[in-house]
DNA sequence: AGCACA
């Protein structure tokens, strides 16, 4: 109860983020940044006057959310600490998918809300559709909460790759990162190959080039897994 | 601080 009294949900709710960064690329980020934690559905952001600053973030399993809500808080985000609560309704894209969306109508926002309180507490807890069909199976295992389950290290500038055929250069290492924003080096291990560590210059670049090259196939047997290092 | 779905 630590984010207030509200109740898990497969949405999380964000607030003081940099409000001068503009609402497309807000979104990009943040799909990076929290796409570690399992499927993202959805992302919004409006810059209305009450919404800037603000945004959600929906993921297909609530336990993402929980992970999320943990392990992301206080996180800095362009430069300002996210505040991640639990959304307080569910969001139109998670209607959809379990098929329980109606689409608003001209109604009062009370009445809105208390209709989609009714459907909540009609709704059975939500069955895990088996196709994760992602990219490749991330690193996102639903980790039981508060047991002793291993649990992702928390966001680091410094990414742990691992999986590399013994063949992989730095050089080659180099060609795929280099090409995110905050590349600072390439370090294998030469005790230990098939795996390496990434510098950057910040945990959000670092996040972004774990986003977007997780799973890439050096060989068709060896996609590259990629988490934070541990500190 | 602010809980929406353009």
């Amino acid at each position: 109860m630590l984010s207030g009294d509200i109740p898990p949900n497969q949405t999380i709710y964000i607030k003081n983020l940099n409000e001068k960064i503009k609402k497309e690329e807000l979104k990009r980020s943040l799909y990076c940044l929290f796409s570690q934690y399992g499927r993202i559905l959805d992302v919004v952001a409006l810059k209305t006057p009450k919404l800037r600053g603000q945004a959600w973030v929906c993921f297909s399993e609530v336990t993402a959310a929980s992970n999320a809500v943990r392990q992301m808080q206080n996180f800095p985000f362009y430069d300002k600490p996210m505040r991640i609560q639990y959304a307080k309704t569910k969001s139109d894209c998670i209607a959809k998918e379990e098929g329980s969306f109606v689409p608003r109508e001209k109604k009062k926002k009370q009445e809105e809300k208390a209709d989609r309180k009714r459907r909540e507490d009609t709704q059975q807890s939500s069955v895990p559709n088996g196709t994760h069909g992602a990219s490749n199976g991330g690193p996102t295992a639903s980790f039981r909460q508060g047991s002793s389950a291993q649990e992702a290290s928390p966001p680091n500038n410094i990414l742990f790759i691992e999986n590399l055929p013994h063949e992989t250069t730095g050089r080659m290492l180099e060609m795929l990162f280099e090409q995110y924003p905050g590349f600072k080096e390439v370090r294998l291990i030469e005790a230990k190959p098939g795996i390496a560590f990434v510098d950057f210059e910040d945990e959000v670049q670092s996040s972004m080039a774990m986003q977007a090259l997780h799973g890439f196939k050096i060989t068709p047997q060896n996609a590259m897994i990629i988490t934070f290092a541990k500190k």
